[in-house]
DNA sequence: GCTATCTAATTGCATATGCAAATAGCAAGC
DNA sequence: GCTTGCTATTTGCATATGCAATTAGATAGC
């Protein structure tokens, strides 16, 4: 194995070549295996391992920078971009980075902390399997003193061992997830509901008022990262995005 | 002036070519010259009339195509795409095809319409200009029989002045908007509020329930639209996305 | 040590060329 | 009319080539 980590390019035959070129750079990245920051082989590196001309390398990468997977720059070379830190209008974002860039001061407590298989209303509640050992988490995060977010969360320890022995007294869970796990997908969900008895207490807003509910579940390669629900006081909350009819602007 | 679009096609001089002409036919695209369905001229008519190489040419072209704007078919040539019904997550999409998509009866009703300058709530609520003329309508749409969704929407007269005869009677205004008028660049906002009493009794639940609330402004190169207020009741609703960490999967 | 300069590595862009693949429209044959 | 096949058009892909722009790192000079 050379130390660079060219010979982990492999080409599967099926389609156009640029495309194989693509798609075998951007697994790399995508599994893990080049994380953020290793630098990609030089397009003549490429060239002479793949057999394919410049151009054709030159044109994967070039579409692989624009997808935000890498960044080129002349002489410098070729290197794993890190995933930028958040997306159009939703996503996996930090809360301590939501508290802080509206100017007020973070802090969070955790409420509640189980390890191991689920009750039956928490698999219930995030459709899981009671078989499954995961920790399972209730948060509260605070802006400036006042409740801003109110968070539960289970994440899978077949998929994230370390998580077990993490107490999550540093940073919530949610941060130190994107730093010590992988995901490729994530899907979310976005509703209303009334806050209840002991949610309405916890946010410090009355019962019943209406609240953003936002689900998101993460995997990493089918197999489960983890799983949370985060309830926003709906009169301090809003979610914008923008874009233009073909997408994002 | 050729009976093809080929003479609108022009370089701005700035940047690499092969983005001048891509800039150049997504202007065209987007600011209407060229509607969805125009054929765009052969690689080599644009290879003549620019000048350039048509691998420069094809570059743009190829590029147009994967953000969408354009089709492409062997021999059968390039046309400007439509664009696309819905994305990812939120956008205007059409209210009749969210209820048929559910498998349920499409209906609605318009509960009231004025035109001309707005009234004093309906500026603020809009944050428009009180001397700017325009038509405010309130539309209920119904999933068979139900209530499904309450609608508040101010067009903009000086945009959309065709909005000033139509009777809204065979679609609903925003299915109107997008077949009569062009739009580039659109915001919306999410959160959740309570139905007031007036809300409750049109979208039959009780008062002080949870709502998603849709807040969606439109623009066509900078003049405004229209600007829409869409009430969902909070447990029959949900918004959900899919992603990865660099985008869109 | 510090700075100015040079050199070479690397990506960016454009061109010219050739062939492959798909297929619209026409022509020929039945 | 219908089908079958041909042909020319158009896009898709890959290569080879050359030069431009950027700049990290080495070198030379002070």
């Amino acid at each position: 194995m050379s130390d660079s980590g060219l010979d982990a390019v492999k080409l599967d035959g099926a389609g156009p070549v640029y495309d194989q070129i693509r798609r075998a750079i951007r697994d790399l990245v995508l599994n893990g295996t080049w994380t953020p920051g290793t630098s990609v082989p030089p397009e003549h590196a490429l060239m002479e391992r793949l057999g394919a001309s410049r151009m054709t390398v030159h044109r994967a990468l070039v579409q692989l920078a624009r997808e935000g997977l890498i960044t080129r720059r002349r002489r410098s070379g070729t290197v794993v971009a890190s995933p930028p830190a958040s997306h159009a209008m939703l996503d996996i974002l930090s809360i301590p980075d939501e508290v802080r860039q509206l100017g007020q001061d973070y802090a969070f407590e955790i409420l509640s902390r189980r390890d191991g298989k689920p009750a039956a209303e928490v698999a219930a509640l995030f459709e899981l399997k009671r078989s499954e050992p995961i920790v399972h988490l209730v948060t509260r995060h605070l802006s400036s003193g006042q409740p801003h977010v109110l968070e539960e969360r289970v994440i899978h320890l077949a998929t994230v061992p370390a998580a077990a022995d993490e107490p999550f007294e540093t940073m919530p869970a949610g941060d130190w997830l994107l730093q010590h796990s992988l995901w490729s997908q994530a899907e979310h969900a976005l509703s209303a509901v009334a806050a209840g008895a002991r949610e309405a207490e916890l946010l410090a807003i009355g019962r019943g008022e209406p609240c953003l509910l936002v689900e998101r579940r993460t995997w990493n390669q089918s197999a489960p990262v983890t799983a949370v629900r985060l309830l926003y006081p709906g009169g301090r909350h809003r979610f914008v995005g923008r874009f233009g009819p073909y997408g994002q602007v």
